[in-house]
DNA sequence: CTATGGCACGGATT
DNA sequence: AATCCGTGCCATAG
């Protein structure tokens, strides 16, 4: 039997708490979202309160108290704030294209469309640039064109080989593989500004053509025996396409949209959290938005409750039951919450300059470290890490975990080494330049980093062509 | 002969 | 206990 607890204990009440506590913790926000969907639908005891919002500014809030960023107040300096946010208020409109007229151009400065005209005007005669026009009118959500070819030609009356010429070129500026039909050929088309000869690129265009189906699996068994390789070749192309590429082009520009029915786990697509400045201050506090599942807030019904102690005891074990299971539900998202938002504190105020500045500056942070600044087990950090994705201010969408990668700001050092070199430089100058700077790295290691980045060994790169 | 990639080992991390 | 990661050694391509 529960008893009562204080509001804000953060011990658990049971062994079973902690075990579905623990299971909560290590779901993206999408999955969370189907299982708050089920329980809603099974659990009678379980209510959604409708959703509250802000008086001042309108947003909707997903914790009881004031208004996160209205309470604001003046707040300066460099701790991040950090809050609990539901996920609708933050999904901003999705540009509406569907009745762009054909015969001008319905773009709005600020706007995906507007962002690769932009970069292909020069290319473009003044009849292509209208198809591209409608073109990107047309994409879905996501940023693909799902709409046959042919019959883009012949709404707009032009010849199909043209269309298809401007669809390449679309797919080939900014967000690489816009426009494509789906997240197969968008990932193809990012394959194509990485070199063929490196075998990672190569292996990983064969997975992508011959076997996305199992690609999707996971099945690294399979893959392999189909394209008579070793697993571990295919993993290390699948971790290729996984740090380097992105299968939802789209979304990284305009930040978010609805979930796609079939979300691959292993793909980020909508943000878990989302980290932004202030609008008002931007070199002030960083906001930090942990997305709920849902708009509004759970809690057990207290009608529900009392019609239980009313009834008392003839015949109402299931609804007995039905209550111990919401209660306990209710109090784990709790708990999952306040891990995530724990964790994103520490995690934000510590990693700034990596957030704002880019790759550089991330600085070394294991998640067993963090467990002992916020004094919890190390396994809780690794699940509350795990199936994340986060949304930084310069709109990218990265794993949590990336905030752990070691090796992260070498390689982005490393790739700055080498786009400046002026001759191709070897992996052992590399080392030794890197030394110099007080990073200790192995010769063997610059050139596992390289191939990590897709940059192809010293001699291949004879040729510089500059952009 | 030099630069690089494959493999495997051992310590760190999860 | 399982996995990840940096590194050393060796084979080989150029």
């Amino acid at each position: 039997m529960l008893h009562q607890v204080q509001e804000h204990s953060l011990r658990p009440l049971t062994t079973a708490h902690l075990a579905q506590t623990m299971s909560l913790l290590v779901l993206s926000n999408a999955e969370l979202q189907e299982k708050v969907d089920a329980e809603l639908a099974s659990n009678p005891a379980l209510e959604l309160l409708e959703e509250r919002r802000c008086p001042s500014c309108g947003r909707a809030l997903a914790i009881q108290g004031p208004c996160p960023i209205c309470s604001l107040g003046d707040r300066r300096g460099e701790e991040p704030i950090v809050f609990l946010s539901p996920r609708e208020s933050y999904r901003p409109a999705a540009p509406r294209w569907e009745d762009a007229p054909l015969d001008q151009e319905p773009i709005a400065p600020e706007s995906l469309a507007f962002h690769v005209i932009q970069q292909l005007a020069a290319d473009l005669s003044p009849q292509e640039r209208q198809l591209a026009a409608y073109i990107l009118s047309s994409l879905d959500e996501d940023g693909f064109l799902r709409e046959p070819v042919a019959l883009i030609a012949r709404a707009s009356r032009r010849p199909l080989s043209q269309v298809q010429r401007v669809i390449d070129l679309i797919a080939h500026v900014d967000p690489p593989g816009l426009a494509t039909q789906g997240p197969r050929e968008a990932l193809l088309v990012q394959l194509d500004s990485y070199d063929s000869r490196l075998p990672s690129v190569e292996l990983a265009r064969r997975v992508l053509r011959e076997t996305f189906h199992e690609l999707g699996r996971r099945d690294f068994d399979a893959i392999a025996r189909k394209l008579n390789t070793r697993p571990h070749r295919v993993k290390q192309a699948l971790e290729f396409i996984h740090n380097n590429l992105n299968p939802y082009p789209g979304r990284a520009f305009w930040g978010s949209g609805r979930q796609p029915a079939k979300a691959d786990p292993n793909v980020y697509h909508t943000p878990d959290i989302q980290i932004s400045r202030n609008p008002s201050d931007p070199d002030g506090p960083l906001m930090v938005e942990i997305f709920t599942p849902v708009a509004g807030w759970l809690r057990v019904n207290p009608l529900f409750k009392e019609a239980i102690a009313q009834a008392n005891g003839n015949g109402s074990e299931e609804w007995q039951r039905h209550l111990e299971r919401a209660t306990l539900f209710v109090k784990c998202l709790k708990q999952r919450n306040n891990t995530m938002r724990r964790l994103m504190e520490i995690l934000v105020a510590h990693q700034r300059e990596f957030i704002l500045r880019g790759d550089r500056y991330l600085k070394p942070l294991t998640r067993a470290r963090l467990a002992q600044i916020i004094g919890v087990h190390e396994s809780t950090i690794s699940r509350a890490v795990s199936h994340k994705s986060v949304q930084l201010p310069d709109g990218r969408i990265i794993p949590l975990s990336r905030f752990f990668d070691r090796s992260l700001s070498v390689r982005d050092r490393v790739k700055e080494i080498i786009a400046q070199e002026t001759k191709p430089l070897t992996d052992d100058m590399i080392s030794a330049i890197l030394e110099k700077e007080g990073i200790k790295v192995a010769r063997r290691t610059v050139a596992k980093y390289r191939a990590m980045e897709g940059i192809l060994p010293a001699r291949l790169r004879a040729k510089r062509s500059p952009a």
